[in-house]
DNA sequence: TGTAATCCCTACTAAATTGATAGGATTAAT
DNA sequence: ATTAATCCTATCAATTTAGTAGGGATTACA
């Protein structure tokens, strides 16, 4: 299941980058319209700035503001900045690799050999998606 | 990420597919074998023989085997019994369907739309693999 | 220069889920 | 009977998730 936390967090992306102002956006605007807790959204969004999605600009008419254009924006750094490894399994993630201490040989593994699967045509969706295709109405 | 349940129950499940003998094969045996522990398992196998998928024989002797063919039994219900629902999110999925109380229309939800897409390559890996295919060497 | 608005940061907490464990009841083979 | 297996219920500890609290730092603007 996707965390309320990945699910906020895309949905404020979507919303900043549909709204077509020069100005940054604000928390307080996003949670109010999309009806997240603004607080829980504040840490959400301070995330995608440490990890360079968003930037911000602080003090009065403060806000934050997409640092790439939204066609620039893939699904799959978004995703990992806000659910982690897009792998079901450490031992078939590309990023996140950690081998399995039970499993003696992968190669073999039954659970291996399907998650990589999955991994594979999950990370085709989010490669070919851009925070763009999610704005479009 | 895949719950340690449904890791070891693919496991087990690929190890009686493999175990050629007629007998019911049993829990400490598996348990032993995948390095799993076996009251846990215990559990899990209990949870595959309700969902139909396994069937048991008790008493001396007893044990576990399955209750149809190898390549009869689907990753999509394997997956369903033990890790719950395909989608990663409950107002994508097709067995578990749930509205979200924040969403006002599914349609123009950015969340749904990309969910719907992972849902569907999910699907298409799991519909096209039996136990058959995690069975093999 | 003061004040309000805004992001920034750390720490904490409650609830839910996960990953087991415990202890026995039931069933069947020998 | 004894032994070996599944079956069942309850409980528990650890982890993760979702959210709250409280204030600090920065900026615009009157």
């Amino acid at each position: 299941m996707l965390s309320k936390k990945t699910k906020y967090g895309l949905k404020a992306l979507t919303y900043i980058a549909r709204s077509e102002a020069d100005n940054p956006v604000q928390v307080s605007e996003i949670a109010k319209s999309e009806q997240i807790p603004q607080k829980f959204l504040e840490s959400i969004l301070l995330t995608l700035r440490k990890s360079g999605i968003l930037s911000s600009k602080k003090g009065k008419h403060g806000g934050y503001y997409l640092r790439s254009e939204p066609s620039e924006i893939k699904m799959t750094d978004v995703m990992r900045v806000l659910e982690g490894p897009i792998a079901m399994v450490p031992c078939v993630s590309l990023n996140f690799y950690e081998k399995c201490d039970d499993c003696p040989d992968e190669d073999k593994c039954s659970v291996n050999k399907l998650m990589i699967q999955v991994r594979d045509n999950t990370l085709k969706v989010f490669r070919n998606t851009t925070l763009a295709d999610l704005s479009e109405v």
